[in-house]
DNA sequence: TCTGTGACACCAC
DNA sequence: CGTGGTGCCACAG
């Protein structure tokens, strides 16, 4: 049972992400028991993202911006999908470049315990 | 068994 | 201020 792999307890984590909230790599790891395993979160959900079960599209940069390329097929769909959960969006020109042209708003969804 | 790799995060220049 | 490189730890081959 707690023979779980690091991986298996990230998705439980995530799996805790409310909707409407999102939280970041390296949190998600801190709550996995890893602040240092930020980069094993991702690994993690690409290993086994189970589609449906565990919301990958609840995880985001540190910086607020999403994996380029490997979110479900494009950020603008993950957008979306947090838009659509209530999660609110800044435009890039708010903060430094480096996103596509916009960012979720940690400081207002970023999930909190 | 060991090596390589990896949806990150942080620091330095 | 922007960009690049490194460090960390666990899983997969």
């Amino acid at each position: 049972m707690e023979r779980q792999s690091f991986n298996d307890r990230v998705y439980a984590v995530v799996r805790r992400i409310p909707r409407g909230r999102v939280a970041t790599y390296g949190q998600v790891a801190a709550l996995a028991g890893a602040p240092r395993n930020a980069r094993m979160v991702g690994y993690a959900l690409h290993a086994n993202p189970e589609p449906g079960t565990i919301p990958c599209h609840r995880v985001v940069f540190r910086d607020g911006s999403l994996a380029p390329g490997f979110a479900f097929g494009g950020p603008e769909e993950q957008r979306a999908l947090l838009e659509d959960e209530g999660v609110a969006f800044v435009p890039a020109a708010e903060k430094p470049a480096g996103a596509p042209g916009w960012r979720v708003d940690l400081a207002r969804c970023q999930w909190r315990q």
